[in-house]
Formats: C-alpha cells, sequence, structure tokens
DNA sequence: AATAGCGACAACCGCCGCTCG
DNA sequence: ACGAGCGGCGGTTGTCGCTAT
C-alpha cells in the first residue's frame, strides 16, 4: 500500500531557503528543539515541508557544521572509509565532525570521483564487500533513467534557460506519480552499525593522495598499479580501545588508518591486540554480520 | 554580448527501519 | 501481528554561477 506523503506540498514553498525562512527554522528549534518535524513547520510559520525544514537544519543551519574547504586530511578519510563503506554517507559523515552526509556525497561525486577515475581507480574497490540488504535493493530504486542529468540538463537548456520564479515553484503541482515496483526481493535483517562521532583527528601517513601520485606518476603496468592503489581497502580491523585512547594512527600496517570507523564486536580486545589473524577473524565476523 | 557547456552543491524524492498504538 | 507515523538515508534532480565559444 502507498504511503501517505510526509506531508500535503499543496501551496508549500520549495527551492532554495531564504534568510528569513532559516531564520524561522533556527529560532523555532532554538527555542524548542529538534523533533516534531511534521509539525514543525507550521508551528514556525513556515510554509515548507517537515522533511525540507529537517535537511536545512540537519545540513546548514546546525550549530557546529563545518561548510567547504575539506581538508587534504578529510579528503584523505572520506576515500578510505567510501573504500570500506560504499555509498554510507551517514556513516562516512560520522566519522567526519561537522560534516554532513549531503556535503560528503556532493564531494564524492563532484571531486573525488573524478580524482580516482582520472587516476585510473575505479572506485567500486569495496563491491566484493557485503552490503547491508538497503543498498542490495537498489534495483528497486529510483535508478538512473534513460535520461541522465547531463542529458536532461542539456535538452532543459536548449529549450531555453526559462528563469524558475518563486511562483513558478509554488504553483509547481506535484502529480504523486510512484513507481509501483512489486518484485522486491525478500527482506532480510542485516546489521547496519551506527555512526559514532569522534572528536580527534586520525593521523595518517599513507595518505590516499600519495597513492594516487604514485599510481598516476608512472606509466608502467596500469593494472598492477590499480590493484596496488585499490588495496586500500582494508584486511583487518584494529582494537577500538587503541583509538579512543587517542593513541591510534601510529601503525602503518592498520587498514591505512581508517581505525575505529565501525562499531566494536564484543571481543576480549586485550587478546587480540596485535593479532593479525584474530583481527581478520574480527573482520570476518564483522562481514558476516554485514 | 549572447549563448552553450559545465561544475558545484542545495534541495527533492522515494524508500526503509523503527516505534508506537 | 499489523499498520501508520516519523525520522533518516541515499540517489537523483534543479538551480546557479563561471568559463568557453
Amino acid at each position: 500500500m502507498g504511503r501517505s506523503p510526509c506531508c500535503s506540498k499543496v501551496g508549500l514553498r520549495r527551492g532554495p531557503w531564504s534568510t528569513k525562512e532559516d531564520t524561522l527554522l533556527s529560532n523555532y528549534i532554538q527555542q524548542n528543539g529538534e523533533g516534531q518535524w511534521r509539525s514543525l513547520p507550521k508551528n514556525a510559520g513556515l510554509l515548507r515541508c517537515g522533511k525540507s525544514c529537517r535537511l536545512r537544519w540537519m545540513n546548514y543551519l546546525r550549530p557546529g557544521i563545518k561548510r567547504g574547504n575539506i581538508s587534504q586530511d578529510e579528503e584523505d578519510l572520506i576515500v578510505r572509509l567510501h573504500g570500506l563503506l560504499g555509498n554510507r554517507w551517514s556513516l562516512i559523515a560520522g566519522r567526519l565532525p561537522g560534516r554532513t552526509d549531503n556535503e560528503i556525497k556532493n564531494y564524492w561525486n563532484t571531486h573525488l570521483l573524478k580524482k580516482l577515475q582520472s587516476a585510473g581507480i575505479q572506485p567500486k574497490s569495496h563491491k566484493d564487500l557485503p552490503k547491508p540488504n538497503k543498498n542490495n535493493n537498489n534495483n528497486k530504486k529510483k535508478t538512473a533513467t534513460n535520461i541522465g542529468p547531463k542529458k536532461k540538463k542539456k535538452l532543459k537548456k536548449v529549450a531555453g534557460r526559462a528563469d524558475k520564479l518563486d511562483e513558478a515553484r509554488n504553483d509547481e503541482n506535484e502529480n504523486g506519480e510512484q513507481s509501483n515496483n512489486n518484485e522486491r526481493p525478500p527482506k532480510t535483517k542485516v546489521y547496519l552499525p551506527k555512526p559514532i562521532r569522534v572528536s580527534s583527528v586520525f593521523s595518517r601517513t599513507n595518505s590516499y593522495d600519495s597513492l594516487v601520485s604514485r599510481t598516476s606518476s608512472s606509466d608502467g603496468d596500469a593494472a598492477e598499479k590499480v590493484a596496488e592503489v585499490v588495496s586500500y581497502v582494508p584486511v583487518a580491523w584494529p582494537p577500538l580501545f587503541e583509538m579512543e585512547e587517542g593513541g591510534y594512527g601510529g601503525d602503518e600496517d592498520d587498514f591505512l588508518g581508517v581505525g575505529c570507523i565501525l562499531p566494536l564486536l564484543h571481543h576480549p580486545l586485550d587478546s587480540i591486540s596485535g593479532d593479525v589473524n584474530m583481527l581478520d577473524q574480527v573482520y570476518d565476523e564483522y562481514l558476516q554480520l554485514l
């Protein structure tokens, strides 16, 4: 059965937020706290969908949000985490204080993807890792349509760069089109680790850029180099406690310094410290959980 | 100067899992 | 057990601004 939309979209504003709307939203949340997103717009005097309010708050208005200027360290970490986790942006964002999943996702799509590809890296190196069911079901999601964004954009521009006025936006009618894809794979329960924010910055000596530069600097056996770079996919999990005690990051043989990104399994950690075989087991166990 | 091409990123959409009645 | 509501997530699209032609 189809679910009702999160809110009636009739008469609601869409598109970019004005400063006035931002102020209204910020003030309301500061006074009343987050949550109750569905009723928030009405209470705050906003003509916005609750989801839109939440997104705006989470990605831009929330205190502590860092905007732009993604550092080399952060970029490095994003690449590593993506190699581990795939497109689980919220998890990746959880390891980057002040960064939002949306920003990381955009940054990946616009910067890092090209960077990796230009370096001859197929960034899908994590494809062998088991993905959560949600991702495995991506087929049911609106996958790339026959007309890609660029083509659409081109078509749109060919048709003329019509200015999109707010009035037009307001007049927009949602047709409520929904794709009824009834052929869903059976659901399976999966373990989805929750992101854990940490404030410490990991030291990573084996930087992604150095890998890339190594790869692109010479014209030797390309496949070999790709394999070499792609090997940033981890092979073992380090004990979390090392990271949490601020001592993490010294070992170049850890899985490239990602460390601690995943919730720890309940293991007698003291006994596995330094034991690569045991770490492999931990990793295997984690993969099974996934 | 006008327009096409393109990049960047903000915002939207649809789906899912969790919670609660 | 079931269904609805809610929050959250990831993929995709829309919009804007800059550059090239």
